[in-house]
DNA sequence: CTGAGATATATTACACGTTATATAACAATA
DNA sequence: TATTGTTATATAACGTGTAATATATCTCAG
């Protein structure tokens, strides 16, 4: 068996490391969604959860509340233009603003997303991770052997509604 | 201000966040590398160590060893090749298999880098979450804050080479 | 020793992030 | 009001990961 030398460089590999752990547990994620027969990308979802949650959003406010550049965001909402999931029109006030709703079938998607999919992969994750505590290095160590061992979708199937507004609160900090 | 949805939704959105975060980190890490006048990517030594710790990998065993794919590693270390800092031969015992070691050139670029870059990289990273503790969404809060104060080419610049062996005694668990 | 399957690497096509830059609309001032 | 700068979005080019597949080499059963 060959060394994970990303693992082992510990600190001096941190970015690499978080890097390929986000993109496994998204493959992962991506698995559970598909099971769902929803052809939706994982990645679309917090585009989505950001309308939700705010109302319309612009293009710019949307790349800001997902954390990406505005190209990206630019070519996410193109595609989600595609699958008829939203709607852009320009901004009453200002025409260079493009703002950016659910369309029905992009809301139904949501409420339909809210109450199945997403708790189940709060839940698979909470599963991994959620009871982790320590150093940033070994809880991510326990984090990649925990993936290896068993993967997102076979995990925590119950509880899944506790999950959610338990990650809201932490994050309230 | 936009809410931010990665972090609001917590565990739901853990993939994107450590790749978001992880991504950050890289790039943070490419301007350290920069500033060192060397004309590598960051993501190139990973492979280098590799080899400066095992000897000649073969291209399967640097994949497995740097965690991605082998299309990536045959990819990246085409790019080595290109700057003269690796040396491929197929191996004697078996034709198929390509060894890939260190060229003098790139031998040096490590021995450099091990003394100046790579301590000051893990020392910078270790400013920024070395000493954190508990859940881990919490301490994935605490460094994006972290990161958006103080970017990593502005931390720690002292006490560089105790991280890197500690940060090899914390996988030892 | 030959043909079938297995294995290692290379190639291709794609996903999705980035930076740099073009274009359109707004804001402000001479 | 015409010009000049700023802001929002779109587009282009690129980096680096993936999966799928082609090609070359090895292994082994018949």
């Amino acid at each position: 068996m060959v060394e994970d030398v990303v693992r082992t460089l510990g600190f001096l590999c941190l970015g690499s490391r978080l890097r390929r752990i986000g993109e496994r547990l998204q493959a992962d994620t991506q698995q559970i969604v598909d099971a769902a027969g929803l052809g939706i990308q994982a990645g679309q979802y917090p585009f989505l959860a950001a309308i939700d949650r705010a109302g319309p959003l612009t293009i710019g406010e949307l790349a800001q509340s997902v954390g990406i550049t505005q190209p990206g965001a630019t070519r996410t909402i193109g595609q989600l233009l595609e699958l008829g999931l939203v709607d852009m029109r320009p901004a009453p006030d200002d025409q260079r603003r493009r703002l950016v709703s659910l369309t029905d079938k992009g809301q139904e998607l949501v409420n339909y997303s809210k109450t199945t999919i997403w708790p189940r992969v709060a839940a698979a994750v909470a599963d991994l991770c959620g009871d982790l505590d320590g150093p940033i290095l070994a809880q991510l160590a326990t984090i990649e052997d925990g993936l290896a061992a068993a993967p997102l979708i076979r995990r925590g199937t119950t509880a899944a509604s506790r999950v959610l507004s338990d990650a809201e609160q932490e994050e309230g900090r």
